[in-house]
DNA sequence: ATTATTTTGCTGTACTTGCAATAAAAATAT
DNA sequence: ATATTTTTATTGCAAGTACAGCAAAATAAT
């Protein structure tokens, strides 16, 4: 009884809905990657770009050219934080947030495919194995970022 | 009891393990995504681009240009099938599968990592989880990149 | 057998991604 | 208070990603 792949089936799985989205959301007008930040900057407003990078594991300078091209595009807009000039918060514009609906829409139909074959609760079950998961791989994601490096 | 994410969670957990490898194979004058390609044509020589790309739930494209950098990096070899010379099929070098073990030693740390704070039966649990996952989500997937549209 | 369709490989173009490096503001240390 | 370190934003490269579209071989249809 050894310990099984999962890395494959959750890299083969993120790619695969990462595509179906890109692509549905070429109807919107939004180019690869896109709704990821558009969605949490709604859902967050006033976050800053750094911790948007955080929060989705994604290179700092890569959120950043998404962040600028939709300032760009006048889906957010940037304010500098009054408390600390440096940070730079973000928000949807009117048209930003006008978009929301049908991301959510998406990603919530997406999430029901990907749970269709699941009892409510298996459903739970998998979030719950997946948050144990998460923890230990974002550990290691933050070390191997900062240069450090791991044990094997 | 309403339907947990499971999404986002499998979004990011696959971006932090991506970058995470990538990293680290640079040690190996490997660039971004080579990894997934040469791992694959080692376990499975003979292979086609095209159903690689199908495993991988990446675009064909994408799918090409990794493996014909991988060839001119002297990773691995192209040759006309016999029975059917439109295929090309796939082959590591003897450089490129001496490659193959430390890529494996890496997937496999990953792997542990990801599965550290699981039972053994948690690990196979999520795994078969993750299976029907992948059942449904690759559906659309092949929908949608086939032009389909997905009702919603 | 001939035509139509599918499969596979490939290229042009446009875009995203990310490492390295810089600057500036803020937080911390002395 | 001043110096040091950390945090955040940003740009210059260099590379990957993917849609559209083409060509050739193979398969299916008539």
């Amino acid at each position: 009884m050894t310990q099984p792949d999962v890395l494959r089936q959750i890299g083969t799985i993120a790619r695969a809905l990462d595509a179906i989205s890109n692509v549905e959301f070429q109807a919107l007008a939004l180019t690869k990657g896109q709704y990821l930040y558009l969605v949490r900057i709604c859902e967050q407003p006033g976050i800053i770009t750094e911790h948007l990078a955080q929060q989705l594991r994604v290179d700092r300078t890569t959120a950043n050219r998404a962040v600028q091209k939709l300032v760009t595009q006048g889906l957010i807009e940037k304010h500098a934080a009054k408390i600390n000039r440096k940070n730079k918060e973000l928000f949807p514009t009117a048209t930003g947030l006008a978009r929301y609906p049908q991301l959510k829409r998406e990603n919530t139909y997406s999430n029901q495919v990907a749970l269709a074959d699941l009892s409510i609760d298996e459903a739970h079950q998998l979030a719950a194995l997946l948050a144990k998961v998460s923890e230990r791989v974002t550990a290691d994601w933050t070390t191997v970022k900062q240069g450090g490096h791991r044990p094997y």
